[in-house]
DNA sequence: TCTTCACATAGGCGCTTATCTATGTGAAAC
DNA sequence: GTTTCACATAGATAAGCGCCTATGTGAAGA
C-alpha cells in the first residue's frame, strides 16, 4: 500500500460520518437502511458516503435482493492499519 | 481520542504531501527548510500545510532562532494508532 | 401490471481547500 | 542600521466536498 492509496483511505475517514460508519462496521456487516437509522442524513447522502468508502477499498458492497450489505475490506483495512501502525514518533532506529 | 479528534487527523493526513511531511518526520526532528527541499511546491503552501498538521495536534514546531522544527506529537500519533489499531473487519466478539 | 421498497444517480448550492503571488516578521549576519 | 534568511500571513482563484431535492433503477409483493 503505497502513500497515494493511504492519503485516499484517510480522506474518506476525514468526515465523521463516514468514520463512524467505520467503526459500525467494526462491528460486522450491515445493510444501508440499518446504517441509515443512525445518522441525521438523507438517503442519497448516505449513498454517497457509501460510494467513497467503497472507492477507496476499505468497504465492500454485496447486494441481495433490495438490500445492499456492506462490510469493511479485510486486506485493505489491514494494510492501512500496517502503514498507520508503521509510523513512528521516536527518531532513527528507536 | 474521540471520532472528532480522530477525523480531524485524517483530514490532515488525507493530502498527500501531509502524508509523505509525516513519513519524513517519523524518521525524525526536520526543520521547515529542510522539509520544503523534498516537495515541488511554494514556501508559503508548505507553511500551510504545516499549520494544519500542526492544529491537529499530530506535529510539534519547536522555534530556534531563525529556524522552527517540526516533529511528531508522541501522544497524539500513539492516540491515532491506538483507535485506528482497534478497527476490525471480523464480526464482533471476534 | 402496478405499487412499494432499497438504493443509486443527477444536478445544484454554499462552503472549504490547495495552491499561488505579494508582503509581513523576527532573528541573525554584516 | 541594513541586509539576509526562515517562516508566517493576506488575499485571490480554481477545484473539491457535503448536503440537499428530484428522479432513475431493479427487485419483491399485491
Amino acid at each position: 500500500m503505497n502513500t497515494m492509496d493511504v492519503a485516499l483511505i484517510c480522506k474518506a475517514l476525514s468526515d465523521s460520518n463516514r468514520l463512524q460508519i467505520i467503526e459500525l462496521l467494526s462491528d460486522g456487516e450491515k445493510c444501508g437502511c440499518k446504517l441509515l437509522e443512525k445518522f441525521d442524513i438523507t438517503q442519497p447522502t448516505l449513498s454517497h458516503h457509501m460510494k467513497i468508502l467503497c472507492d477507496c477499498g476499505l468497504v465492500n458492497g454485496r447486494r441481495e435482493g433490495k438490500w445492499t450489505h456492506y462490510s469493511l475490506n479485510c486486506e485493505t483495512l489491514a494494510g492501512f492499519k500496517n502503514y498507520i501502525g508503521n509510523l513512528s514518533c521516536c527518531k532513527k532506529g528507536q
